[in-house]
DNA sequence: AGAACTAACCGAAACCGTTTCGGTTAGCGA
DNA sequence: TCGCTAACCGAAACGGTTTCGGTTAGTTCT
């Protein structure tokens, strides 16, 4: 086959195939994508420049879908919580692709808007403006870190070898998706607690 | 050259090696690492199986290194403080290694004893049993997204684009490893600040 | 309408990294 | 000293990515 009547590809096309592709636990390999795209290997280089473009592709297809400008409402609390929700949830619901996604630098200028949001609604809280970088840098940190917990095995606490209080507890421990929900939660409930202690503590100094 | 007088390599050396290596910003790659230690690609089979043996025997290294059993001291603050500062120094003086630990399992019984540790300083805290768990995954998420923090480039949050407080944050925000440290720290009292939060408010409620 | 140009695809080959295999020699135990 | 195993080697097989030189469809300019 020459070109055909009606372009089979597009970097779109070939994102969300991928992001189906690795999602449902291949690795990453262009030899299958294609295939299973119907078309051979060297077609792709037309729209992505090999690997890393297709890893890029794949961001913006995510991004585009998960982060769309909506304006911010409610208190400040609802609107950190907004904004860490959402993009948890694209990082929660594409593990496998997050974990390539690390591999390759950020340039999505929708992710500064996110921030821009957690500055506006830590400054309203009554955060110092000496803490509100870093808090969001935090944020960040737990949002990153409770995503990838989706990807650990669900026995990475195997009741072999536990002690004490911790043998006792694990079995009866929820796992899988509930577990890595409820890690984000919870997660986020504390770090949330930890800022209004943290902002009263501010206050109550003067 | 055949067998030598004395062996060249070790599980250990190739670990060490390897380590070094990646952390240099390199890829984890068999022929320069054979290279680099003076050796053939094929010998390093005698003693790691293959590519991901290697990471094995890098977090096998490290673990060693950071994590010995040393008896658990202190009030629970203090207990947890230390565990976690523990391991997250591991990671984060690490980045690199840490990318790819993550693409293997872990079956070390050392991190086991971690976790144990944790469960019984919360269980002190005060903090109810159904919570526990699901608070050591809180924690362990935390750390891992600030280690892997620092291999975010420093200008993640460039000014470019920025707007509104944001902008006017950025400059002046410290980067690099004086960033990613305080990125920890924060965190870790923020999640220590929502954990007593959370224990005075189980206690008011009886 | 025809010529020239560009865009979308293909197959084949170059390339690069990992893994396997069949040697060779050193140390060690019987 | 005879075998056996352990530690190394070079070479080749293997499996993936990337490049290159086609072929044909659409588009644009005259």
């Amino acid at each position: 086959m020459a070109r055909p009547r009606t372009a089979i590809l597009s970097r779109e096309i070939i994102g969300r195939a991928a992001i189906e592709y690795v999602e449902s636990g291949n690795e990453l390999q262009l030899v299958p994508l294609a295939r299973r795209l119907g078309v051979s290997v060297s077609s792709l280089y037309h729209h992505v420049s090999g690997r890393d473009g297709v890893i890029h592709a794949m961001r913006q297809v995510l991004v585009s879908e998960y982060v769309p400008a909506g304006p911010a409402a409610g208190d400040w609390v609802q609107r950190i919580r907004g904004e860490v929700e959402r993009t948890w949830r694209m990082y929660a619901a594409h593990p496998r692709v997050l974990q390539h996604m690390m591999t390759v630098v950020v340039d999505e200028p929708d992710v500064l808007r996110v921030y821009s949001t957690l500055a506006d609604a830590l400054a309203e809280a009554g955060l110092p403006d000496g803490e509100i970088l870093t808090t969001i840098e935090v944020i960040d940190a737990f949002s990153f870190g409770a995503a990838l917990d989706a990807l650990s095995p669900d026995n990475v606490l195997g009741v072999e070898g536990a002690t004490g209080k911790l043998a006792e507890l694990i079995p009866g421990h929820p796992s899988g998706a509930v577990r890595n929900r409820l890690v984000f939660d919870r997660g986020l409930d504390l770090l949330i607690a930890g800022i209004e202690a943290r902002v009263a503590a501010y206050r109550d100094a003067f």
